[in-house]
Order: C-alpha cells, then structure tokens, then sequence
RNA sequence: GGUCCUGUGGCCGAGCGGCUAGGCUCAGCUCUGCAAAAGCUGCUACUCCGGUUCGAAUCCGGACGGGACCUCCA
C-alpha cells in the first residue's frame, strides 16, 4: 500500500503517518448514535465524516472492517448512575415498548445516513446484542481487581487504576484538576471514589430493559458496550477508534481504562475527534434545543432556514470544512454552499461534452496529485475542494475554447472527479430518472429549435416568450456557443 | 471555579515562520440581439498590546471576545 496519509491522533496530540497492524486490513470502530430520538444534523456530521475517512481508506486500497455501533441499552439520564435509562424513560412516556422506541430510530437514523449517500458500516452492532459480553468484561476486570461490586452495581475503581496506568492519557488533564472539578460524593453514593463510574447497574423492580447477571437484575453501563463491541469484532487491538468530541474526555476516557484494565492492551493506536457543529457559535445539541433535524434542512421547515437545501449540498457545506474544526451552521453559508456545490456539479456535466485537442494548456496530473496531497494531510476536505474548483475553471475555459486539454488529461480529470467527488467524498448528482428523462430530454430538445428558429429570424419576441415561460417552469436555459443547454 | 481549544477580508472557511487557498457575496470588463451562464480583473484579511526573529496571521507572554469539557449528548 503506497500512500502518505497522515492522521493527527488525539492520543499523541500529533499528526503521524498510518500504519496498520495487519495491512491491507483495518479495523475501524466509531460510536454511533444513541437511539432514544431523532439524530440531529450535528451528529449526522460526524458520521458522514467518517464516512469519508471510511472511503479514503477503502480507495487508498485497505480491506476496511468499519463497526459502528447502535447504543440502544444502559445510555443513563444523569450522571448519578441511577434511575432509568433513555429508552425506557421515553418508552413509558409513549406508552410503547423500549425496543419500539429503538427500532423506530435505528430505521429512521439508517434512512438520514442514506440520505446522505453514506455507506454502511460492515458491523453495526446494537449493545442490547451484546449483554453476555459486556458481562464477562465486567467480570473479568473484576478478576483483575479495577473493578468492585455494591448492592449488585458494579463500579470501576478509577483510584486504583490510575496508580498504575495514565487515567487522563486521551485528554491530557491532570488527575488531582479532574478530582478538582468532580462533584463530592455525598451519603447517597455507593461508590468509593469520585471518578469511579458504573459498569453493571442493579436494576429498580419498575425498570423495563434488564437482564439477569452474576450481580443480580440489572444492566449494562454505557461505556462498557464499546469495549465489548469493538473487542469482539476487531480484537483487543485494532487501527482506528472515532467518535465526536464531547465522547473524548468520559466515554472514550473510560474506554480505554476498561480495556486495559480489562486485558492490558489500549484498544487503538489512532483515536480520531470530530468537531462540533454549531448554530450562532454555540454547540448543537439534544439538550440546549437548538437541534435542526435532517428532514427539516430538506423541506426548509424550520425557523432558522430561508428554504430546504439537497442533502448533497448539505454534505458539501460540512466538508468545505476540516472535521477538526468547529462549523457554524447558518442559513446564509448553507446557500452560498449549495451555489458552489451545483457549480461544481453542472462543470461535471460540462466535462462529458467538451472535446480533445492535440496539446494541454493545464498540468492535470499535478492537481490530481495536489488531491491526495489533501487527503493525505490528515483528511484535508477544505484544500481538496480548493483544488476541485480548479478543474471547475479548466472546465469551463475548455468549454468557452479559452484553453485545449488533450484526451488523456480529459480522462484524468474524469477519474478526478469519479474518485474525490463521487467515491471519497461521497456526494453524488441529481440521479436521472431515465425513463421520464429521456422523454422530456426530446421534448425540451424540440422546443430549442423551436426557439433557435425563431432567433435566426430576428424574432426575439417568440425567443424571449419561450425562455421566459420556461423560466416560470423552472427550467432555465443558457445560450452557448454551441447552442443552448437547459437545466432544472 | 478548574482544564483545554479558538479569534482570518461583507459572509463561510484553509493555511500555522518567508511563496499571502477556495467558495459565496459585491463591483467592473469580455462574450451575448438582450439575459443567464462562463472567463478575466478588483475589493487583499489575519482581535488588541508587547516580545523572539533578517522576516509572524503562523512561535512566546499578556489583555479582551467566543467555545468545549469537567454532568446525558456525535
């Protein structure tokens, strides 16, 4: 595998060049949603950013196991360990069954990640599935001491454990400041240290999702589904472990320490964070009501938008972005995305017409190679992009016979476009419904002649008249060189 | 309160010691019967105050603004 990808891993704090265990495969775990409601555009962002990278890997050559979970058990309200979990706390409200509330989401979550042309992970598996093995981690840690039970709750000994392994590795906080920050334990608490957090939860007779366990009724803690998942299908050690930011410091954090604590091994050598989406600068989220729901940014009902946007243009704004960085959501980039994104889509159309010449003004192996200098940059969108509106003006300036491209470079720039827009970066044209298509194609091809009929007579009226209802149709047309093309 | 991140032109966003991305908007020009589209040109920026350096948006210190995490969240 010849490549220069370099991924900037949270765990060293640096950007290191990828090497896998075992090449050409890799393993590649991200932690998927929380299936209780509907996933919001900020947490279709991080998915379609691993998408991406999932893509990246796939066309760099790699025989990618990508496993994303579904977390559909054990996600608690509060902090406290207590009370009932997300699902059952919505189920009781709606009068419906834990498992009809999960069903409903997973199916209404796979259909936004469709909508926005992702590929499936190649395991998805639910937590739910996997009670026996979070079960036999949480043992096992007990075996080996970095774990204790109370009143049929099982906690991690966060103290213990820190003697001997770096707790605050991922984040590079200080223990004694984390202490610092964390509530005091007060006479309700079972637990012996303040950071120690739940791996098996005992179970309130009223408590709808439960499973029998060594410790009595109960279930799973959230943390621990990630570190059974991600063990039983990509082993004890695998390549790639994502998950958004606000996952970093707890989830991801508590991760790690099961797992060693659990077998001594540190789950991944690469951990990657995608970035917030923000609205007016603050962070999207569930709780802060502040969420624009995927449907909504594609019908346009929603207070903060002026319209509804293609999916496609909304995966284009989120990757006009690095997915380390934070991106503002507003109405008023969205639009000036989806402008540049049907640019750079009618440009593709433009390529399939334009025609060789002997000789090539423009070095398209040299922006090819700017491309993957991109993408190798630790997932570079934003330069990418960059560099793709440098076909568009090649293009285009073929097109207006300002400049000649030979056949050869023509083909580049096709495999240009098949590879980062369409394979990597996943976005896709407006499919053709080719049956009512073809038929509509010849009709508005009559109608041209029509109007180019009435032009070459000077009849400007009747040229004008049909532009002007076709325009009031939606159709726009655009006179060339070559005679006019029409788009809807 | 603690820890950390961040502040780029009208807007969105790359860059992260010299070569000053890209998109959108706006203005002008070319093309066109007129439009639209396209091409070209222009508006050329790095919050502020110090410091390091031959040279800083980029490194260091400070101030101010914004944000994240520490508590469920991608």
């Amino acid at each position: 595998m010849t490549h220069n990808l370099h991924i900037h891993n949270t765990l060293t704090r640096k950007k290191e060049k990828f090497i896998p265990i075992n090449s050409p495969f890799v393993g590649m775990y991200v932690c998927g949603p929380t299936v209780y409601s509907d996933v919001h555009l900020g947490n279709c962002r991080t998915f379609i950013s691993f998408d991406m990278m999932y893509r990246y890997l796939l066309h760099l050559g790699y025989t990618v196991r990508y496993v994303r979970n579904i977390t559909d058990a054990g996600h608690l309200e509060g902090d406290r360990d207590e009370g009932d979990d997300k699902f059952a706390k919505k189920a009781k409200l709606l009068q419906v069954e834990p498992m009809e509330i999960v069903q409903k989401y997973t199916v209404g979550f796979r259909e936004i990640m469709n909508l926005y042309n992702t590929l499936p992970p190649s395991i998805e598996p639910a937590a739910t599935g996997h009670i026996i093995e979070q079960q036999e981690i949480t043992k096992k840690i007990i075996e080996n001491k970095f774990a204790y039970e109370i009143n049929g709750t099982v906690y991690f000994d966060v103290e213990k454990y820190s003697k001997t392994n770096n707790y605050t590795e991922l984040t590079n906080r200080k223990l004694e400041d984390l202490l610092e920050g964390s509530r005091e334990l007060d006479g309700q608490d079972e637990k012996k240290g303040r950071l120690d957090f739940a791996l098996w939860i005992k179970a309130k007779p009223e408590h709808l999702m439960k499973w029998p366990s060594p410790w009595g009724i109960g279930f799973p803690g959230w943390h621990i589904e990630c570190s059974a998942m991600s063990t039983k299908y990509l082993g004890e050690k695998f390549d790639l472990h994502g998950g958004g930011m606000d996952l970093q410091a707890t989830h991801h954090t508590n991760e790690i320490a099961q797992n060693i604590a659990y077998c001594g091994k540190s789950p991944a050598n690469y951990w990657l964070h995608t970035n917030m989406l923000t609205v007016k600068r603050q962070r999207m989220s569930k709780s802060l009501g502040n969420s624009i729901l995927p449907m909504e940014l594609v019908t346009g009902n929603n207070p903060l938008l002026s319209k509804g946007y293609h999916p496609m243009a909304i995966k284009f704004f989120m990757m006009q972005t690095h997915y380390s960085s934070t991106l503002d959501f507003s109405d008023e980039a969205l639009q000036g995305s989806e402008k540049a994104f049907y640019r750079l889509m009618e440009s593709y159309k433009t390529l399939q017409t334009i025609s060789a010449a002997a000789s090539s003004n423009e070095n398209i192996a040299e922006l090819q190679k700017k491309c993957y200098e991109a993408m190798d940059d630790d997932f570079n969108t934003p330069v990418l992009i960059a560099n793709l509106f440098e076909t568009v003006r090649i293009i285009n300036s073929v097109n207006d016979k300002k400049i000649n491209l030979t056949q050869t470079d023509i083909d580049l720039l096709k495999k240009i476009y098949q590879d980062f827009v369409f394979d990597i970066m996943g976005l896709k044209a407006d499919e053709e419904n080719s049956k009512s298509n073809s038929a509509l194609e010849k009709v508005m091809q009559l109608v041209l002649e029509m109007r180019i009929k009435a032009k070459n007579n000077k009849d400007f009226a009747a040229s004008d008249e049909i532009r002007n209802k076709l325009n009031e149709a939606g159709v726009v047309i655009k006179d060339g060189k070559d005679g006019a093309t029409w788009s809807i």
